[in-house]
DNA sequence: AAATATAGTTAGCATTCTCTAACTGTTTCT
DNA sequence: AGAAACAGTTAGAGAATGCTAACTATATTT
């Protein structure tokens, strides 16, 4: 079984935290993602399994280089897309979330040519 | 219940084919999105439950008015986010595949930034 | 130490949406 | 008329992903 939308949610989220404070647990994902321990707990179960994520000595979630890779990216995304749509002119808050629903269903190539677009209109906002 | 991604995908399928030729069908609909017919019978049953669609006479797929409204409006989001990828540089094909997947998740506000993007720069292609 | 709080897991349910298998009913062909 | 083809439905399975209730285990407070 690959990831799916739901999967690179929590691995964004994971991502996310960890630059703010390393010491990530799953109580933060949930609180971050609105989302209940169980639901939680079962989606990183999975993360898990598929070599994902880890847990270190005391017990928060660490990406592994996989993981990380794969949330990058869509970090990655994330960013560029809500750039695209803030110089078209929607606000950060709307673009944001917009940004959040779609970047799991863009294609490599769309990408790459969002990439394109943002570096040459105005990387910043 | 309201409607989600899926009915709109099958309305917005209903609309497209009814342009072609007004006579639809569900086979027809199961050919165009690639489902079985047991999936295309159960989804249009939940659309005329929701008054969405109905069939005419001699069995054939009609959109009621408010059907017809939503199909239009999920159209217009095809068109237009597809001449948004493609004025930044996506080719047709990966434009068109990318606007049907990401479609459904797009705030009305970026809707209408999008929407006066493509005014300005480019309405065509 | 006992009580409480916090974090995480397990079990089981619900929804959405696909599928296959098998049935019904209506045309169409020979 | 009988066979075959085609369209549609019913029944039931299964994956993905959320939830609540209830449990365990650990840490903190009194």
């Amino acid at each position: 079984m690959t990831i799916r939308e739901s999967g690179e949610m929590y691995l964004e989220t994971i991502h996310i935290l960890s630059q703010k404070s390393p010491n990530v647990r799953s109580i933060d994902v949930g609180a971050y993602m609105g989302y209940s321990k169980p639901s939680v707990s079962r989606a990183i179960g999975l993360l898990k399994k598929e070599g994902l994520v880890v847990t270190d000595e005391q017990g928060y979630l660490k990406l592994t280089e996989s993981g990380e890779k794969r949330a990058e990216i869509i970090y990655e995304r994330h960013m560029l897309l809500s750039r695209l749509l803030m110089n078209i002119g929607v606000d950060e808050k709307t673009a944001t979330e917009d940004a959040c629903r779609i970047e799991h269903y863009i294609s490599e190539k769309t990408f790459d040519a969002i990439k394109q677009h943002v570096k040459k209109y105005g990387k910043k906002q």
